[in-house]
DNA sequence: ATTGGTCTTCTGGTATGACCAGTTGACTAT
DNA sequence: ATAGTCAACTGGTCATACCAGAAGACCAAT
């Protein structure tokens, strides 16, 4: 499969320099920002590209900037949203930061179980007939990204059949920060994506409209990463990216 | 309490309507936008204005924009992060969506007690104080709106005391949608703002580390808004917002 | 009939330079 | 000590060029 060349234009540049140094705290919370007329010559750029990526800045809650006076940094923590992750998944010098990928990993388990309960009583065919046949294509694979891709899919579905339009949101957020680790994940997930058995139970639950089956097989089949992926954590200081 | 005043700037106002455009479906995932030269002359503002507007459209996942080709309008619900969930929480006519504040309470609800789980674990002191000291308040306060504000500090620093970034991070993005029905909210969560009983005891629990004491006691104190809520949402169609 | 160039004309991306509009703080008159 | 004033910041808006990728029409060559 091919897929759209991402190009990167100067204020995405821009936007991406300045979040990292707010995420990794070289830019601290309460200090100001320099004016915008003296990041363009900083950057050596034109002031239309700086201020379209303070404003992304501000969208994210990094920032706080008002007219007339200087722009300052937020706490990320007390104003950043989840849409944040996938910038604070990896640092700057490309290594993974271990707290967040546990962070997420611990949501995972947290919601899924949840997700897939409700998914279960709404039980609906459009959503359930999809994940089926992506059950199907997996019990007939046998690489690990190609699972993986699947996998994602499949859960993809299943929010989606929870009729819970937070939790779909919460999941784009959270596959994208996945997105940032995508072959570290197939490696490490692996034990997950094979426990085929499990899925498969969760998708009959589902079927069978089994609200408290599906929670538990969701939550048994989950676990299999989540200890996977803790196992890997803890053994690891900050992990390279592959 | 003061607050500052938000100002909104042209290319905030351009953001917000392109934004409410396609969250209302008056722009389907699929079509493209009118040229950036075109809706500066519709608009009648500075392709500027509209091209930081557009910007954060991309940032939040609503549109592909690619250099030479037209803009085209995502699906959001397949690209858009929990950051939507305020914009999605009214429509343009000022009215709530009923199936978005149930999505957030049922996330609510499937969340906090994990959350609260995790901060028995951990029992961070510092916390740990903070919620004490903003129980203490609420039970000396008789005041509906003050007691919510005092019970968001609450659950603010019963999360960060998860040590888990990600449910802060969802936790921001979740209270700036709180945020837009604020005062309806306080009315409807009447009963679980005063049950401090159940915050106490949670209180107590997260203080005795405690964790699953701390996960049920969560449990039954936010039950209390999600039942408040629910009755509400199922009584009433689109309700207004006051 | 299909493939591959090429040219025109769309689209978004970048760059200047000017000016408007709040904020801040130093200075001044009271 | 207070309140007014003004100059010098800051971000916000604008108009106008021009650069660069994409798309489609067109036209060869195969």
């Amino acid at each position: 499969m091919f897929q759209h060349i991402a190009k990167q234009s100067i204020s995405d540049t821009v936007f991406d320099q300045l979040t990292a140094k707010i995420l990794d705290g070289e830019l601290d919370a309460g200090e100001t920002l320099p004016g915008e007329r003296s990041l363009c010559e900083l950057l050596g750029v034109n002031r239309g590209a700086v201020r379209e990526a303070i404003k992304r800045l501000q969208q994210a809650g990094l920032v706080d900037v008002r007219h007339g006076g200087k722009t300052t940094v937020l706490d990320y923590l007390d104003h950043g949203g989840l849409e944040l992750l996938p910038q604070l998944m990896i640092t700057p010098e490309g290594k993974m930061r271990l707290e967040v990928a546990r962070s997420i990993v611990s949501m995972r388990q947290s919601m899924a179980p949840d997700i897939a309960k409700a998914c279960a009583q709404k039980r609906k065919a459009k959503h359930l007939q999809q994940m089926q046949s992506l059950l199907t294509q997996m019990q007939q694979t046998d690489d690990a990204k190609e699972l993986q891709t699947l996998a994602f899919a499949y859960w993809r579905e299943l929010v989606a059949g929870s009729g819970n339009i937070a939790y779909r949101l919460a999941f784009n957020s959270m596959q994208k920060a996945y997105d940032k680790i995508w072959s570290l994940l197939a490696s490490v997930l692996e034990p997950e994506l094979r426990d085929l058995d499990n899925l498969e139970k969760l998708t009959q639950a589902i079927a069978e409209q089994d609200a408290d089956q599906a929670q538990h097989f969701a939550s048994e089949y989950l676990l299999n990463g989540t200890n996977a992926m803790n196992a890997v954590l803890n053994a690891y200081g900050q992990a390279e990216i592959k």
